[in-house]
DNA sequence: ACGGCGTTGATACGCCCGTATCATCAAAGG
DNA sequence: CCTTTGATGATACGGGCGTATCAACGCCGT
């Protein structure tokens, strides 16, 4: 079988675990139940667990990242940057069951890194990258104020929506009109 | 010894534990340690590692109630809506190493309780209390639009630019001043 | 045809976890 | 004074963890 295929099956299984019973069930043995497969062939492709969840949390920022790119191509040829920018940060949000489960996961991955310095830069790494798109976003859509600062605010905002929504305390529905009034807000003063 | 003053004692060992080297390493031999107890009396005043944790959430809560309570009691009589509404958010963000710690240990066990069905009732539980005490401060201070409205994104928004302070993307001051920032948008909108 | 090597499986090992058990101790009440 | 009861300590136990070991298997080039 595809190499590969097999790290992605393995990776989905961790994700699957981690968004229903928590990243702390997410044990070598339950991964491999999970995936279908034997132990011994998760330990074959990942040395270690250390090596699997940081296979894991690559595997995360690459969903969100095709989610996103995903989102600005269904948008059509002739999109406005202000589309762009509402495409890019709606997508994010844990509306369907799939994004539910990637932010899922990926929280209570980034989360952990918090307190693990090692992974600390690569856990902000992507969270970087989100930041300058966004940041390069809103300087096309010539939004008032420095687009840096902009872009901080919403991702942030962003992020506490995303949370909210995981914990309950509102519907993805809700969280996006919340955020795209934010946005509203900020292309209403240019 | 005090019964109360020891359940205080063991559960700030466990905070610092979680702030430091994460919420998985504050096993129960750890705790106790860590707070220079026998394994036996984390036992003997908390049955079980389930109602320690549940013990450590409320302490948390009840030290952010109190950060709150003493930040608004410190600008004295005469204070305007506004500035308790500014008082009560600032205090939140994880500027200081105290608040850091309580945010991030806060963090990590709020993380968990999401994919815990039981415990997640009482994790939200805190954030509504809070969530009402900004919504009648956004009221109090005749902020424009809904006050729930206002309260639920500027909540999302502390909440974001905790985690940033946390994952060091943005340091304590940065992040008031875009929390202030939003805030004096609203008020300038009046 | 076959030998070698990448791949898969079953099982073992040592460690640390949460929890339970048993003994000791201190202090208060009859 | 003695006993009883709540508090503390030392240690044991079963289980699940990450990891390692060793055997069996399949495929592919020569």
């Amino acid at each position: 079988m595809d190499h590969e295929e097999r790290r992605h099956q393995i990776a989905e299984a961790v994700v699957r675990i981690a968004a229903t019973r928590g990243l702390p069930a997410a044990s070598m043995r339950e991964v491999a139940a999970e995936a279908g497969v034997s132990l011994r062939l998760v330990q074959y492709y990942f040395h270690t667990k250390q090596e699997l969840l940081a296979a894991v949390l690559t595997h995360l920022g690459a969903q969100l990242s095709a989610r996103v790119r995903r989102a600005i191509q269904a948008l059509g040829e002739p999109a406005t940057p202000r589309a762009r920018l509402y495409a890019t940060l709606t997508t994010l949000l844990p509306a369907d069951e799939e994004s539910r489960r990637i932010v899922l996961a990926y929280t209570a991955h980034f989360t952990l890194t918090l307190t693990d310095p090692d992974q600390a830069a690569k856990g902000v790494s992507h969270a970087n990258g989100l930041r300058d798109l966004v940041t390069g976003q809103f300087a096309q859509a010539r939004v008032s104020g420095d687009p840096a600062t902009r872009a901080a605010v919403t991702l942030a905002l962003l992020s506490g929506l995303q949370m909210s929504v995981l914990a309950g305390q509102h519907t993805g529905e809700q969280a996006e009109a919340l955020l795209t009034a934010h946005l509203d807000e900020l292309f209403r003063q240019r």
